[in-house]
DNA sequence: CTAACATAGATAGTGAAGGTATCCAATGAT
DNA sequence: ATCATTGGATACCTTCACTATCTATGTTAG
């Protein structure tokens, strides 16, 4: 198909899908000649998980680029991907000075007995949230956060669960992306109902 | 204290400080002449929570504005509060379009017999995230959501176990935003940490 | 009292991010 | 042969979150 018709069937002007051309997260089409070039299934399928992924989850075009480079790179190997993908999300701007929080974050992963990288921005993304939180006055604990960490952990083995049984590597990569990643709002969103229910049910029994 | 010296505490530069003031963001100090005002340890409070917010969180200054909004208003009132900060959130941009999934979301809620209103944004926000999911060939059913729903749910439990036992109600107030807005990149930091290890295991268990 | 400096508020400018729009030469369809 | 379409290059635009400048007024040290 030509430019016109990926633009048609992804909904996404012809001009953005020459911009996220220029900028890599898209692979060039099939040249065949010097002013005409063929895209298939495969770009137009890319293109929407670029939409979803700058959309949905309000990545950044940057951000998007390392997950996609990740993504052609290690398809095949879900461990070394999910690591690559986890990695190269960050949350928060990295301020990259030394948080006292690092130390709280490798006591509480060293209770949880778990298997994570020393260098995880995930560590950090916590470690700056856990200070931000000091700072404003709510210092959580070691022991406050332990259950919150056991929710997690289920969480992490319903979301591993999914991944069982594709036996085609390249949808098993992008799978496990889509549900690391684009799965985040999704269970932001469930977690606030879920606060408003139990505020209700609260509410209720408290007061009239 | 001069607006020099609330810099100087909260590390904020002085034009930022006037920046948030124009924006609304933060409450003017009292005059004391036409060119002299005073800003007192609220300010500078409500400036670490602003910087809290934008910068760890990633909120914009008009949601930012929005959330700080409900907090004056709503004081006190903290089941109140809580409805007005989940809806002033919008982890996607409102595509405002009757998405089918509205539906799918509507039987999970009833079958979780959840108390949610029914023009809550978080409801938008799911059912926008699994049409997309949908849309990518990962269509997830009720089926799959309702584990994690229930996981959404104890972590609600233990968000608000946090509210309990303050009387200061400004400080309720203030802590409610903080636990359900900020602790946001902590929680999703746990899942990508619980990830990783959880792959490690599998990845152990079935190869070398 | 006065000179030097600080401050509040208004207005304008900056830089990054994420697109959009315009050109143009080379096709491909009629 | 003609004429709209395409790919590629380049320039432009808009929003956002600040940041800098300017001015009239205050404060303070000598």
């Amino acid at each position: 198909m030509r430019m016109s018709e990926l633009s048609r069937l992804s909904g996404v002007p012809v001009a953005t899908i020459k911009y996220y051309l220029r900028e890599g997260l898209l692979p060039a089409g099939r040249q065949l000649s010097a002013t005409q070039a063929e895209y298939d299934e495969q770009h137009l399928r890319r293109l929407r998980l670029i939409r979803a992924l700058i959309g949905v989850r309000g990545l950044s075009v940057s951000t998007t680029r390392e997950l996609l480079g990740a993504l052609s790179e290690y398809t095949g190997d879900t461990h070394r991907l999910l690591g690559l993908a986890l990695g190269a999300i960050r949350l928060t701007e990295d301020t990259e000075q030394d948080v006292p929080e690092l130390a709280d974050v490798e006591a509480l992963v060293t209770e949880l007995d778990w298997n994570v990288h020393k260098a995880a921005p995930a560590r950090a993304t916590l470690a700056e949230t856990l200070a931000s939180l000091r700072t404003l006055g709510v210092p959580l604990d070691r022991h406050t956060l332990l259950p919150y960490a056991r929710l997690a952990e289920r969480t992490a083995v319903l979301d591993l669960d999914q991944l069982q049984g594709i036996e085609d590597p390249l949808e098993a990569a992008e799978r496990a992306l889509l549900l690391t990643v684009l799965l985040e709002p999704a269970l932001m969103a469930l977690r606030r109902m879920a606060q408003e229910n139990e505020s209700a049910r609260r509410h209720a029994e408290a007061g009239d």
